[in-house]
DNA sequence: TCCTACAATATGTCTAGACATATTACACTG
DNA sequence: CAGTGTAATATGTCTAGACATATTGTAGGA
């Protein structure tokens, strides 16, 4: 009832016109708290409360604070009402791409060389690293990413055969392990770890870079529920990439 | 009306009695999915649909669909309908905290020595580094993060006086800048820059680690609206940090 | 054949209710 | 004074409608 009313109010409060009722409301919260008129701790009017104030159905009101609450900067206890959130922790997110795509982004030419495959039973670094037992089937790639011809990164891989046993039938001679795995193989989880480190003496002759030089390593384990289907590390030489990240949300001024 | 009917039916079809419906219908679509039963560019059931198929209303089912949106896991438009997504980013979210909590969380004593601190007229460099007009105020700080004592990293920050005059008073003697900062300067955006380097004369004095030793930097660059509020550089020996990301969303199997 | 108008469709937004449930404040009791 | 039971409160979930709007497929016209 009386819909277009809710509509003018909110039309009278936001800057832009369009934007449906519970995004405005979102906003002007977010305005506040961003301000610093509502400092961590501080109480947002109830639904209710908000919902008299904005001439709208409480839902709508909810809406704008569960948006807000999925964006960290609030959070919800029932009875307690919507307090804005005290803890700050930067979560930022990385956009992790392929490495071809990466290349080929930069408008360079990508390839890949093998420099070994060997199935094995699982050792005790094997088994570490790919959280098995020892004596799984698996299966050891190592390879060079290659930009315009000039080694970018060398690569590490364990793949567990038990939960992608097509892998044994792939050779991965010029193409990498990973590409072929996003394609054959589902996921649910991946971990990603990424720090610095010397060079060790294989590194440095694979990548042709100076001994001990810095570089980004990453490594990538990926599960299937609970089965870890393969595990990379990636050496990249410190010039050859860096990770950026945007933020994802201010979580409060 | 009959309430209880669309209940009974989430609760048959759910391993979790307790779930609401929406989060239910969520994991049901999820599942289907992860699957392959539904692989990318599929439709998946119009709103209407799921609404008739649950024995809920439509409101239920959108609000499954939209969870599975906001995850990036289908792409909805209308009339077209609600499809599973194609383009396969990995968005991983990485957790940055204060580096003071970080050695806290790990049981160690924090610390921190400044440096250096000048306030300076912005040269070529730090109008670079800042975003800002050369000549514009600024405010070096240069300074040690210890963790038991020991030097855990070399933070080299500046602050736009501009945007955060307060932070002129401060001494920074004992207390980084950063939590000063994030306690008292609003900020909307962040941008994170994270790759390895190797240790630069200045950084082995200050950390009293190996010439030219690979290190792990992270800069990072603040913004209040349009303008930049201060930019950090850390450096991290290469033992001392490492940077950890779980997987936000499977984007699909 | 190409272009346009129109109808069908699916999502987007919103309402005005309802009952469920966790949490808190407070009064009451031992 | 400490512990307990209870009522109030705010969020959580859901319904059965409504109108809005973007997009697509199709039919008809130039």
């Amino acid at each position: 009832m009386y819909r277009f009313l809710a509509r003018l109010m909110a039309d009278r409060q936001s800057k832009s016109r369009n934007a449906p009722l519970h995004e405005t409301i979102r906003r002007a919260l977010e305005q506040e708290i961003l301000s610093g008129d509502r400092p961590p701790g501080a109480r947002l009017p109830s639904e209710t409360e908000l919902a008299a104030q904005w001439g709208c159905a409480r839902m709508t009101a909810g809406r704008a604070l569960n948006a807000l609450a999925q964006a960290g900067m609030v959070e919800r206890r029932r009875r307690a009402g919507t307090l804005v959130a005290r803890r700050r922790i930067q979560e930022t997110v990385l956009e992790i791409h392929d490495i071809a795509a990466e290349i080929r982004a930069r408008g360079r030419v990508y390839g890949f060389r093998r420099l070994e495959r060997r199935e094995q039973s699982a050792d005790a670094e094997g088994a570490g690293r790919l959280a098995v037992e020892e004596g799984a089937p698996l299966l050891a790639v190592q390879g060079i990413h290659l930009a315009d011809g000039v080694p970018h990164a060398l690569e590490d891989r364990l793949i567990n055969l038990t939960v992608a046993p097509d892998a044994a039938a792939q050779a991965f001679e010029t193409a990498p392990p990973g590409g072929w795995l996003l394609d054959h193989v589902p996921w649910t989880e991946a971990e990603h770890e990424i720090y610095a480190a010397a060079a060790d003496p294989a590194t440095v002759r694979h990548l042709a870079i100076p001994r001990a030089s810095p570089c980004l390593v990453m490594e990538r384990r990926t599960w299937l529920a609970s089965l870890c289907v393969t595990h990379a590390r990636l050496v990249f030489p410190a010039d050859q990439r860096r990770f950026t990240a945007r933020l994802k949300y201010p979580p409060r001024a």
